[in-house]
DNA sequence: TTTATACATTGCAATATTACGATTAATAAC
DNA sequence: GTTATTAATCGTAATATTGCAATGTATAAA
């Protein structure tokens, strides 16, 4: 996520920002929040249960795998998924 | 912060969006860790310490103050500082 | 190998955010 | 009153994000 004037502040204030970033969309949070429930997410189960483009998905869906805050797309077939890297077992 | 599509999510989910993004810019995670250092923020001390221009730093501490997650310029004048409304005590 | 299915990527348009100069408002000191 | 000081607001340019249609890629099934 491109900021500008990052070169202002610190790595930690700017690695921040980037994360709170990442919970700073409603469809974002909404497919964290199904991940949490069902433990997987689906391109196409998010598309038909958001109402939102599957490009749109497919474009929140990498910005949360390019932060590693999901895990994803290992098949890149009809199987795709993701999950949390961490269990927090 | 206006978003497009809110009416897509539920409430909670556009409340998580909205309170992520207040510290979804490194501006406004510096002005939080100065104020928890300080106790106090005095706009043109930030505008010293962060190299902002004086128009910009308010513009972030608007917006803060607009989520209730500080309070702020109290007096209008020379004066003006801001804290957190709650004190965790 | 064709067809169907599912996700990724590209290329835009629409929208939102960030940043700042200029101006305004409000107070304090004189 | 005037002046100095400080922050808020306005207007606007630059930049970033969101969203989607169209297209590309990859796999499975027939």
């Amino acid at each position: 996520m491109g900021l500008t004037k990052t070169n202002l502040f610190t790595e930690e204030q700017n690695a921040i920002a980037i994360i709170a970033m990442a919970f700073g969309h409603p469809a974002r949070v909404a497919i964290l929040q199904h991940l949490i429930k069902t433990n997987v997410c689906i391109n196409s189960t998010l598309v038909a249960e958001f109402g939102l483009a599957q490009a749109t998905i497919s474009q929140h869906l990498k910005e949360l795998k390019s932060m590693d805050i999901i895990q994803g797309t290992i098949s890149g077939t009809a199987m795709s998924y993701c999950s949390f890297i961490r269990s927090f077992n």
